[in-house]
DNA sequence: TCGATCTATATCGGACCTATATAGATGCAG
DNA sequence: CTGCATCTATATAGGTCCGATATAGATCGA
């Protein structure tokens, strides 16, 4: 799935911005699990143009570099539509912090509590961002998208409530000085 | 949480070539939100080599390339743990069947229920693979990483067989076809 | 009013992955 | 018992993607 796909699929939704692509993934509901970075939204978008998936108009506005309006067209989504009939890439995630825990006896106790605060920490958020975001605006698939999310951010919230005293207790003789 | 430090880490708990590193991944309880090519194994330890941090001594096999086996050293060590005080990167979860799934309007059902099948599979082959790997012999991280992920394959398993059929009713008029 | 944040595009360097090349060993199916 | 696939093992080239940075005026709050 790569950035030229994503971008696609966004603007199947409608005409965006690079800038606005960008938003989406931050503000609504699309953000979890889907993300690009502008290093490689722009180039996309351009080479999309190239290829005749979409096209362009610049909107010049007074005093501000011109907003450049991309537009999916009829051969770029029958492009996206075929890119999702092909079979998926497999999920990718990435953990530094499920990476650290099995170096937990490596470290001091307190070091291995404030990676277990941060972390719960940075979960609940996503959480609440994604409660936030419940309206009655979402499309089908954005509700089932976001129930996604929220069935597994509760479950590694659970999980790490039940279980953190085990892991916190890993330290061996040397690390715990 | 770049390869460099994956590499060391993995060295803390014993010598390894590149080839056993990689193996690590797909054959031991590391694998499942942890990952690393060839293509960027090779050169991070060339260069963690270059720096001081591992040292390999090459076992030479009759009529085959020579092993070279690396060891960290005591100053690779200090670096892992001081990367593990530093503030770790943020979780990267990329999924595209998520993506997918907020544009099941534009597809078949079939299609649909067809991604859904297949990323059931692929969630309790990997929750399987957890299980089989479950023995007496992990660390206390181990187990608790193996939790962890047993604990969000669940999950995810949970929600999709809850709620599957509101997303395969998604279809708009023209993509039933 | 001054600094921070926002809108908006763009590029460079570096990190990383995929595919490929090489090459002998081993194991299994026919 | 033979041939094909898989395994061990290292390595690189090409391409994708991210993070940092540059630019620059607008807006908003202290």
């Amino acid at each position: 799935m790569d950035v030229r796909t994503i971008c696609l699929g966004i603007l199947t939704r409608g005409d965006a911005t690079g800038y606005e692509i960008k938003k989406l993934f931050e503000d609504d509901g699309y953000q979890h699990f889907v993300e690009a970075s502008f290093g490689s939204i722009y180039p996309a978008l351009n080479r999309l143009t190239d290829e005749g998936y979409v096209s362009v108009r610049a909107e010049s506005q007074e005093k501000r570099p011109d907003r450049k309006v991309y537009s999916i067209t009829p051969t770029g989504r029958s492009q996206f539509i075929a890119s999702l009939l092909k079979p998926l890439p497999e999920d990718r995630h990435r953990s530094p912090f499920v990476f650290a825990m099995l170096f937990a006896d490596l470290l001091p106790t307190s070091r291995v509590s404030g990676m277990l605060n941060t972390y719960i920490d940075q979960v609940g958020q996503k959480l609440a961002h994604l409660n936030e975001h419940n309206d009655a605006s979402q499309s089908g698939g954005e509700k089932f998208v976001s129930g996604f999310g929220r069935a597994v951010y509760v479950a590694i919230l659970d999980f790490l409530t039940a279980h953190r005293a085990e892991i916190e207790e890993q330290q061996s003789a040397q690390a715990a000085e």
